[in-house]
DNA sequence: TATCAACACGAAACCGTTTTCGTAATAATT
DNA sequence: AATTATTACGAAAACGGTTTCGTGTTGATA
């Protein structure tokens, strides 16, 4: 057992005062080479390195990010997840995850617990609850107390920060766009509750899709599912009481499960029903048929949401950066359960 | 913008010293009541936190736990993480994550990274490369500077730590019997390099239930597949070239290929060939047929893990409590993969 | 009235750094 | 020889807390 050694044992074992052993290994030429050598020498044998926490304190930055993302078991915040994380190593940042578990007060507890400190600024995508009560005071407070904020995915226009988000809308518009060329005639939405923004921009894509090629909207085919309820018996009920021949769903989960439900009718998939999910996540890419899928490209929109921060909190001294909002552009992947 | 207000800002707004403000936060008998009273209220109206840093500096623990994973794109080891994090953030620690990306070099960097000062203790899963060069000496370097550590799921013997493990061979035993039990007299093992102490485990349980029901091992029934590579076609000429009619697959992903191209190779799962596969995740759940699985309990073995640190660490002065290693009993999941 | 608790608070050390500033000792200049 | 510049180092403050110990002021006791 050799506990950590440090620069006041040094200078006690040196016999030299603990600036000079400071200055010394930071190659000061305040200091002469003979000393240098001998601290050095000392100090590499020892294994010196310098205590982080006193840094911190001193220089009032932990090189921490805060990460609270609402779930990590979901494949699209794994990969963003992966892109911070990522990022933030390359620039020596280290990352603190909570998950908020879509709860409003796991999110305002575990802020303020990192905010005290712990980290220098957060990165987070909303829980469901938050977005539900629109409630965001826990924020605004943390940027008044000038700690950087960056939104990713789930974000709100109630708050002023740096953004990134998805083109929801429009890739939602060239989805069903998809369908519609390839001559689907009745294509339903497969959703969640609308106070979630990401949701409901897609939901907007699918009405401007109709709307761009004059097709009637039915609100029948519009199924909203809840995402923590068994959901079967809704989808399967949604399929046998509606001539449908084209599905967009609006996360992976939903779709591989209508995709299951629809088999199980006796469809085909896709010659009876095309399915497009949201999520090139693993399990559209081992299905069978494999989804059809709105790539989101988390790992990118992880990296772009760490560049932001790390950005910020950089020049956060210097100057004054306006906010910026990043739209990283999803990609329609074309596979077997969509035609052509 | 409102900063952080400190002990010093509160002491000086009010005319008393640092020391007065700090006992009468904390309810020292030491100070009046009245001016408890002003201080608290004062405190309370500014939102008086104490500084996480400042705290770790003063009393040497961080209240922070690092967590190496080599990858977290796996189901397994994302909830693993869950577990480790819902536990730690109940006992008011936070979790600091690091992917080692199966890399040996970025793990010790990591690892000496935190070690510095930013964590209480480490959990830990050993990257493939770690396992491959059987290079522990950042371990050992780290125990020996009294930072507790915890291994699950990929752990060693070289080192002498607290452990959580899975009953690989125990399981695998288990679900080979399962197949002989139904019939089968050809079973296939879809593995990985040995050097990965799981897999070796798992190998051995299945060469002793062929032992057990007096099967001969045929080394052709055994095939591995490097993780990282496309593995398609060496799958596709196994089961051409072997008459096969069980398999048990090391891992989630391997599973969902084999069956996908046993499938394509127009056998029939499971009246052909049965299959089951380790990790009960995503994919295993909404296969067609669903996949026989061995649940590893991933969030089990964090919050076990995550236990076994915080106890260590909580008790570190106080006793010196031996090493332990708990063993997680897996559960085999018969679904539509394979027989009975 | 001198002595002594009890009370209520402050000074200072400490955790491990960095950094500014002051100052001996030596060397260079006039 | 007196002054100045340079070199090489140390003292101390600062970051934001906690905690030990000391001390001035009361009120009670002998």
């Amino acid at each position: 057992m050799k506990p950590k050694i440090t620069l006041k044992d040094i200078a006690r074992e040196l016999d030299v005062s603990i600036s000079t052993v400071s200055k010394a290994l930071k190659n000061s030429a305040e200091i002469s080479k003979d000393t240098k050598d001998k601290i050095k020498a000392f100090a590499k044998f020892y294994n010196y390195r310098p205590n982080n926490i006193a840094l911190s304190l001193k220089n009032k930055r932990t090189k921490n990010i805060g990460v609270i993302i609402p779930d990590i078991v979901h494949h699209f915040f794994t990969t963003v997840f992966r892109g911070i994380e990522k990022y933030a190593n390359e620039k020596g940042y280290n990352v603190i995850v909570c998950i908020s578990d879509e709860s409003n007060e796991k999110e305002v507890i575990n802020m303020e617990m990192l905010a005290n400190g712990s980290i220098d600024g957060f990165i987070l995508s909303l829980s469901a609850e938050t977005q539900l009560k629109n409630e965001y005071t826990h924020l605004k407070e943390l940027l008044d107390q000038g700690i950087p904020i960056v939104l990713f995915d789930r974000v709100t226009s109630e708050i002023e920060c740096d953004k990134v988000v998805l083109n929801d809308a429009e890739i939602a518009c060239e989805a069903v766009g998809h369908f519609i060329k390839a001559g689907s005639k009745r294509i339903a939405l497969v959703t969640t509750e609308k106070y979630f923004n990401v949701s409901e921009n897609r939901r907007i894509g699918y009405l401007d899709a109709l709307k761009v090629h004059n097709f009637k909207v039915d609100e029948n085919l519009i199924l909203t599912l809840s995402h923590d309820m068994e959901n079967d018996m809704l989808i399967t009920e949604f399929f046998q009481n509606n001539k449908v021949d084209a599905v967009l769903c609006v996360n992976e989960i939903f779709a591989i499960q209508c995709m299951s439900i629809i088999q199980e009718l006796g469809f085909n998939v896709p010659n009876d029903i095309s399915i497009i999910g949201f999520t090139d996540g693993i399990l559209s890419r081992f299905s069978v048929p494999r989804l059809s899928t709105v790539a989101q490209h988390g790992e990118l929109m992880g990296e772009t949401a760490a560049k932001l921060l790390i950005d910020r909190m950089e020049w956060l001294d210097e100057v004054e950066e306006p906010f910026k909002t990043e739209v990283i552009n999803a990609t329609l992947i074309k596979r077997g359960s969509s035609i052509n």
